[in-house]
DNA sequence: CGGAAGTTTGACGTGTGTCAATACGAGTGG
DNA sequence: CCACTCGTATTGACACACGTCAAACTTCCG
């Protein structure tokens, strides 16, 4: 399922091009490049990382989206969070052992497979980097603190605006949009996985959304009409991005 | 409403005794000690961390419980997770900028108060402690996603029976059980915040849980009955604890 | 003793889940 | 180009878990 690709080298990675990456040394990227293993694809709806997996790889997402899962054992599924470029997978299972989640790709992906035994090197030469890793790891928690807020106390309608307000910003500041416009590889059932709604009521959330012409989704394309009233609905209002590191 | 204390030494921090913190070296112990600038008590149920303090202290949790929480601007809020001994406090805000989430002691705490501006020297100098840092933060993170999973897809008493359990076998990695009975300073309203649940059912639920033999809790006292039913209706089979840092 | 905070219970309303049927879009093969 | 199929989206009818309101009760504590 996984296939192996001739990998773009660390220096040129496109994404150190984005204003919210913060710049690296000549050195550092040397050692990222040494910690990179190998690029690897995963087709979309594959399995990146399976829950209960001991020690899985170490990745970084490179292209592509993907999402973070855990599921009870008669089915139910809670998707955790969304992975778009930039963010590291596995990591939080690197360091507790074995992954509590699984992880799914939700497009094509690109990934940075990089060598586990090389991250304690990682903290011993490079606290920069090092840091960079835990700024990912409070971003991420950042991030579930309010996936959390929205399943636990927002009503459907206020959960969905959410989700997609915040995914807006997300794709926007990696460059993923066009206009006010946006490729949401995301169907109605991942939403209500995410926001742990059924899948009959999300749908009709989103219509009743649409009708306020708060915004336009249509075969995966999304159109964000009146942002100003998504992020009032969606008592949301974050303070623009932080230089973030790509590791 | 923060009270300085005479403190205890690092060295003999009371926690180093738990099975399950992992060891310093001396000269690691001897940078902690010069780190932390002092020890504060904060009373029951004042504010540790407020929502949107920039640049809030550092502290790491010696004494007591208490818990994170974001508010909507309603009012409506929503309990993240609760810190025991050994959690650090504002950690994510020390990375991030400023706190997206408020603090609260839930009994009266006794908080060690970390030097912000040395966080940077602990990753230059003591790689293994940056590590542990990231352990704790990883861990933290791995909580919330549980919490997540109970909020989004958990019924009621399923919701219930997860928060209790879980409390109870961190409690007692902590040795603050006693037999299988623990001292819980927590209110059906804390729990309700935390389940994404109202009061009134957070209540019934509880009741149902207790007539149907799986615990029995009265006056904050908390006595653990049918283990193996609280785990098989939670669906939460964790592993033991590993080693953590006490940092 | 008195008042505040927390707990308990009952009655009733509603947001969201479940079930079931239909429609639609993207592929596939003839 | 037309069936055919399969995943996804849509809609309506109905059920129920959980929310809201309101009132009593209990514990705590000055």
């Amino acid at each position: 399922m996984a296939e192996k690709l001739r990998a773009v080298p660390c220096v040129k990675c496109p994404m150190r091009r984005l204003p919210i990456f913060k710049p690296n040394t000549a050195e550092e990227i040397a050692f990222i490049e040494r910690l990179r293993i190998e690029q690897v694809g995963v087709p979309a709806g594959a399995s990146i990382v399976r829950e209960g997996q001991v020690k899985p790889p170490l990745y970084s997402l490179f292209a592509g989206w993907a999402f973070r899962y855990k599921t009870l054992t008669d089915g139910r599924r809670q998707i955790l969070n969304f992975l778009l470029p930039g963010d590291l997978i596995g990591f939080q299972a690197h360091m507790l052992g074995d992954a509590a989640h699984g992880v799914d790709a939700l497009t094509d992906v690109v990934l940075c497979h990089h060598a586990r035994d090389k991250i304690w090197t990682l903290y011993k030469n490079y606290p920069e980097l090092a840091f960079d890793v835990t700024w990912l790891t409070a971003h991420e928690e950042g991030v579930i603190d309010d996936a959390l807020v929205s399943v636990g106390r927002r009503s459907a309608l206020e959960s969905v605006a959410m989700l997609l307000i915040h995914l807006y910003k997300r794709a926007h500041a990696l460059g993923l949009t066009e206009g006010n416009e946006l490729d949401l590889p995301v169907s109605q059932q991942h939403m209500a996985d995410a926001l742990g709604l059924s899948l009959v009521h999300t749908n009709k959330t989103l219509r009743r959304l649409q009708k306020l012409g708060l915004f336009k989704l249509d075969r995966q394309r999304f159109t964000l009409l009146n942002r100003g009233a998504m992020e009032r609905l969606a008592d949301y209002f974050e303070k623009p991005l932080d230089a973030r590191p790509l590791l």
